[in-house]
DNA sequence: CTGTTAGCGCGTTCAA
DNA sequence: TTGAACGCGCTAACAG
């Protein structure tokens, strides 16, 4: 038994003032069932006049139905994540689910916890980033009823939806991309590989489309740390130090092809022909720099949409599993 | 009475599964009062076999004590603000706290139905930007026994605890160092300041600072959108049309400046000798430019763990209001 | 150290 | 169109 803290006010306590059953007030306030536009009037005043804040808590242990949506990302520093929540946010606006945001950095361990979390909370769905998780995590969003969407990337066997693209394919269309405006001497700066998976399928694909079309292997400089702008920057001080004769360097990701274009500003190098710079993802703040970045666009708009589309209207499981790919398309920015 | 679908898991099939009550198993699994050795593993070994999720729904319904906290941002695009979800995510990581995000667009009225939703899922503590809030989000928010951390804005009388500085100091610190610099013909960039209050209020003390010390009036261009980068970008093209003789440009965040240096790296204008360039926030982003920008600190990091810190011990709410001055400071970039 | 009892506040089912 | 009774899954209080 719990204190009643008598300040608390119920369902039952609106039913008083507006001289009605708790039903009847759970119905006007659900929009659900048959209610004269009388009692209505009056249960809604009653509302106003106790104060009555609607305890979903209760509401969803006693329908078993919730309305919250979990969202799971590897970070927010990095830029592209924050587009995806905006993304997933605006898509969820109209919708009145409310999301419960957990943040992995990169840490498939934290994942599993995030998500054991999350799944306490009894969301109405869970859409978490890539395809790859802990043996645990797998199995329990294997084991559980509700919509699991994995966003970003489309490269593998879903649990249930997966939305995104290809990163392999990704990587060997930068390639092919920059064999054909004519560049030979690649170089190569990400993040740490082990803990960004799709960087790593992306680094993949652009390596061996390199050597199986006989061009040198890429230089590379591969930081300790997740994506960022001084990251990129001072990985190509750094690139070309080691390597100054290189025409191109491939980027992970926009965030850190920002900083080598800062680089390139400061140091008088001339972009596109001395240098060509290549990123990843389409963000704004790359397509916004003096020269916009040359680089792919991931569709992160469409995959948070689609995500969003995929649980709004049926909550429950199918019995298999798809993957939707929202593919890429090659920016022609002003940097390679 | 609902349909009880008998593959969800409870508490009572762990209790079966370790030949135990109930209550030893929920006492095992929130490790409070005192459980032998022996039991505990017995429990934790059914938990696993059973592959038991804990629904906290009915924990927090039964406890009247959650653990998750509602922050409430106006935008996720602004650049600011996924630094200060980073910054609570931080704090809040090894507490057991979750996160549960909304999105107000700067609009007040969006603001109140987001607080509703939030307080129906009866929060440890409610964090929300800026002072200002319609007079049904204050009501809401003063009845609830729950604590309110305002977070931005120390220039105000808060419903609980408010944490960030005063922006109207920040305004007049801005024109004041300015000043002092040499500079004389300012223009003033800035997004719709009817949604963004607190840029408002820089913008005040800002231009009561310079009119009150015999400075004219800054020259201004207004957007109606928010801040962005093309916003600032656009901005000053168009100001310097106006008025091509200022020497120096106020922006009203970090995130407009960085364009008005993108404009100033395309057309060749001289930073800092030729035309001043000065922000607000201290972003990471604006530090990593070629020549760092020069902004005010608004001390987010700190903002965000100290909103953290003020309810993780002590979830109630207390007699007194109180604000909480984390100030600014001049970053001495190479802009201005 | 462990169990019993009695709700937390709401929504579902069924009856009126 | 409205209401009564039951129970969702868990935990506080008290007893043993």
């Amino acid at each position: 038994m719990t204190k009643r803290d008598d300040a608390t006010i119920t369902l039952k306590d609106v039913a008083e003032a507006a001289g009605v059953s708790g039903i009847t007030v759970s119905r006007v306030l659900r929009a659900s069932g048959p209610i004269s536009e009388a009692t209505r009037k009056r249960v809604l005043e009653a509302v106003k006049t106790t104060g009555y804040v609607h305890n979903r808590l209760a509401g969803v242990l006693a329908s078993a139905r919730s309305n919250l949506v979990g969202v799971i990302l590897p970070s927010l520093s990095n830029g592209v994540f924050p587009e995806v929540m905006a993304g997933i946010n605006e898509a969820l606006a109209q919708s009145g689910f409310q999301p419960v945001v957990g943040v992995t950095d990169y840490d498939l361990m934290k994942e599993e916890t995030v998500v054991r979390s999350m799944l306490s909370w009894k969301p109405a769905a869970i859409i978490l980033t890539g395809l790859q998780h802990s043996r645990n995590t797998r199995r329990m969003l294997e084991d559980t009823p509700i919509r699991v969407i994995e966003i970003m990337d489309a490269g593998g066997r879903p649990i249930d939806v997966a939305i995104g693209l290809s990163h392999r394919d990704a990587g060997s269309a930068t390639a092919q991309h920059l064999i054909e405006k004519g560049y030979r001497r690649f170089g190569y700066i990400g993040p740490d590989l082990e803990r960004d998976l799709r960087a790593h399928d992306r680094h993949e694909g652009f390596r061996h489309y390199l050597t199986r079309h006989g061009i040198a292997a890429p230089v590379e400089y591969l930081s300790r740390e997740t994506s960022s702008i001084s990251g990129g920057k001072e990985g190509l001080a750094e690139l070309l130090r080691m390597k100054p004769d290189l025409d191109v360097v491939v980027f992970s990701s926009d965030d850190m092809a920002i900083g080598g274009v800062y680089h390139c500003i400061a140091t008088g190098i001339q972009l596109k022909t001395q240098l060509g710079i290549f990123g990843f993802n389409g963000l704004d703040t790359g397509q916004s720099l003096p020269q916009p970045l040359s680089t792919i666009r991931s569709n992160r708009h469409r995959i948070g949409q689609i995500a969003v589309e995929t649980f709004i209207n049926d909550v429950t499981r199918p019995l298999t599993s798809k993957v939707i790919d929202t593919g890429f398309s090659i920016i022609h920015g002003e940097t390679a």
